[in-house]
DNA sequence: AGAGTACGGTACGTACCGTACCCTATCGGC
DNA sequence: GCCGATAGGGTACGGTACGTACCGTACTCT
């Protein structure tokens, strides 16, 4: 029936099974990826997926890339202020549903693999550091923050706060006041308090 | 020969389940958690585990409060930067080997249990709330730091920044410089940046 | 056309969760 | 000091999922 098509190889399937763990994650998180299932929806077998990666844990990361296409340009409103809320309120909403129950559990999954850690974390984390740092580029050239305070530590700070939302409370949506709070009482004073002479 | 003493009943049994369980968290991290180790390991069976906890999950979480001791007396430097760091070096220290790890497993095991990841939060996480406030409180009577800088999510946000260390990099223990970093680079100025009138 | 390779199907061994069943020791009341 | 009730101990079982092995088959490349 199915069948009928000509049979899949290389990038092809590997493209197809990648597109059903990101969807099995999507819909049962990483606990309920499993390579039965996933072979099952990709139309293929789990001897195919094992032949690519050696477990379940990078067959996760690999497909938690899909899910989590970085789509952070860095929005340009005028304000530092409103340039961070609107990063914040950008992470937080494409970052909505699964996200965050999905890095959770691949957090935990590939706890004794660094180099899947290190994979995920790329990935998930400093992946904006970027965004973060251009969005006080243009703050320090309107004069609005200090040049001090281009620090990667420094300026990932918020997303830092609001992953940490994230993983401890176990949400996956945080409440807008939240981000409010996070710019106007930790990451706007940690800026302005980064101007040397003080 | 080793039964030849009384069966144990009761908070007897209880806490020597809970050791047990909390050794083998400690030896072989969540995931290595299983029942059948820990009631080998108490000499009992799971039978009995499961008349107390319903699942793994929840066992998983009664045993790390007795891993995480809560050692956080706030020391007393006499500065507010000694006091952090002091305080900062005190969690790295004693949640150095194996917390994160357990740490991260258990967020993932309880992700589908709001209860659960309430009791984790409150063991993990904001049971120093009030150790990182009563430092801000001294640093405020010394005029080292302005009265607005007494608020949660400021107080505790050196603690959050180690914490994403912990998480995201799977360290078991952070290098010395990364703490005085986040002192200096970000709690620090954070204080500052928190005085009124900027 | 033929060798080599990649895919598909399936069955298997292992591990572990959670449950059921039954026996036995201990406790509290009398 | 006896006796039912309760709680602990032992074991076996169903269910699920990981990871592996084996083998037949389609595709590719020369």
């Amino acid at each position: 029936m199915t069948e009928a098509k000509t049979r899949r190889r290389g990038a092809e399937l590997e493209r197809a099974i990648l597109l059903a763990a990101a969807d099995e994650l999507a819909e049962a998180g990483y606990p309920g990826l499993t390579m039965e299932r996933v072979a099952q929806r990709a139309g293929t077998n789990k001897n195919t997926i094992y032949r690519r990666w050696p477990n379940r844990a990078a067959l996760g990361v690999a497909a938690y890339r899909h899910l989590a296409e970085d789509t952070r340009r860095p929005p340009d409103t005028g304000t530092l202020r409103g340039d961070a809320l609107g990063l914040l309120r950008a992470i937080n909403c494409d970052s909505s549903s699964p996200t965050a129950r999905i890095l959770r559990g691949l957090l935990a999954g590939v706890s004794d693999d660094p180099e899947l850690l290190a994979q995920l974390h790329e990935q998930a984390g400093d992946g904006g550091t970027t965004a973060w740092l251009t969005l006080l580029e243009r703050a320090v050239a309107r004069g609005e923050a200090p040049p001090e305070a281009r620090h990667p530590r420094v300026a990932t700070a918020a997303l830092t706060l609001l992953r940490n939302e994230y993983l401890t409370h176990g949400l996956t949506t945080v409440d807008d006041d939240v981000l409010v709070e996070i710019v106007d009482e930790v990451y706007l004073p940690l800026i302005r308090g980064r101007r040397t002479g003080a």
